[in-house]
DNA sequence: AACCAGGACACAA
DNA sequence: TTGTGTCATGGT
């Protein structure tokens, strides 16, 4: 089945650092989304992104990227969450148009046109970024799979395709001992990915229910959680919660910060944090993670 | 072989 | 409030 939408670049929003159990393979894009196996495909030709002749972020060019969807059952459709997951309600033109008006971010837009936020399972997401801190991106997958292939639920897939495993709810891990999670290569942050685990199997704090708070609150209430500090709040806010303004700072983006509105030099943390909130407006979050994306992959030529 | 990684935390000043 | 050392492990 195919879902019908505009300006997606599915490179770029699976592999880009939101989520960490996609990966290419035979030319399309398999993960496990909500215990369930999924390939995306692009069912026509994308080619690059086409910039129009002003060149602007405002002015970029729609073009029709139709999502091919593979699921293990052939009969059934698209699973009718996938839309949000994959954030194809997000009108990519008119969240760029709220951003500055300037140079820098103008260009990352247009080197990364059709990356999109997903909307992904809040226990996922931050369970995923607790195993991010001091990683590599190519490190957190790594992790991530072995702790869905040790304790992840088996989950339907094509004939023929190797196992697949939904990622691990907090109940089991939150039966796991810390030597058994210390397992899976993730060091010193087997303390906290359990003890938030055990914290939410106690039901200290209803994830889902923080999508109806103001942002200041869902992350203060995250931020109680052993592990959990800015950082990773902002990025369970934004990749998972749909909080489109929450700015999650981290080395790249830092870096590219820096460099591009702050002359090289280093910004106190409350002046940094007083710019991220202020300067690019309602879907900071987007342009956060242009600028993410776009540090990352001119970094990598 | 050093250096660094989508950080958080305790602690000092 | 802002800076420093520490944490465990592996990529580049």
């Amino acid at each position: 089945m195919t879902l019908f939408t505009r300006d997606y670049d599915l490179a770029a929003t699976l592999s880009g650092g939101q989520a960490f159990r996609w990966r290419e393979r035979d030319g399309g894009w398999e993960g496990v989304v909500r215990g369930h196996w999924l390939r995306l495909g692009l069912s026509t030709p994308a080619g690059g992104p086409e910039p129009d002749a002003q060149g602007g972020c405002r002015l970029a060019s729609s073009r029709e990227t139709p999502i091919a969807v593979t699921t293990a059952d052939e009969r059934a459709g698209a699973p009718p969450w996938l839309a949000d997951y994959l954030g194809l309600d997000d009108d990519l033109s008119a969240v760029t148009a709220t951003f500055p008006d300037d140079s820098a971010l103008r260009r990352a837009v247009r080197a990364c046109w059709g990356l999109r936020l997903l909307r992904q399972e809040p226990w996922e997401c931050l369970a995923s970024f607790l195993l991010s801190s001091n990683k590599q991106i190519v490190q957190i997958r790594q992790i991530v799979a072995t702790l869905a292939a040790r304790f992840g639920q088996p989950v339907r897939v094509a004939r023929g395709h190797p196992p697949e495993f939904a990622f691990p709810t907090a109940d089991r891990l939150a039966a796991c001992t810390e030597t058994e999670l210390r397992a899976c290569q993730m060091g010193f942050r087997a303390r906290y990915l359990l003890a938030t685990a055990q914290a939410l199997a106690a039901g200290r704090l209803d994830l889902e229910r923080l999508r109806d708070w103001p942002l200041d609150d869902a992350r203060r209430r995250l931020m109680e959680l052993p592990g959990v500090g800015r950082k990773i709040a902002d990025c369970v806010l934004l990749f998972s919660l749909g909080f489109r303004q929450a700015f999650p700072v981290d080395v790249w983006v830092l870096k590219a910060l820096r460099r591009l509105y702050f002359a090289n030099r280093c910004p106190a943390p409350r002046e940094l944090i007083r710019f991220t909130e202020t300067h690019f407006g309602p879907f900071a979050g987007y342009a956060q993670q242009y600028l993410f994306h776009h540090a990352r992959i001119t970094q990598l030529d």
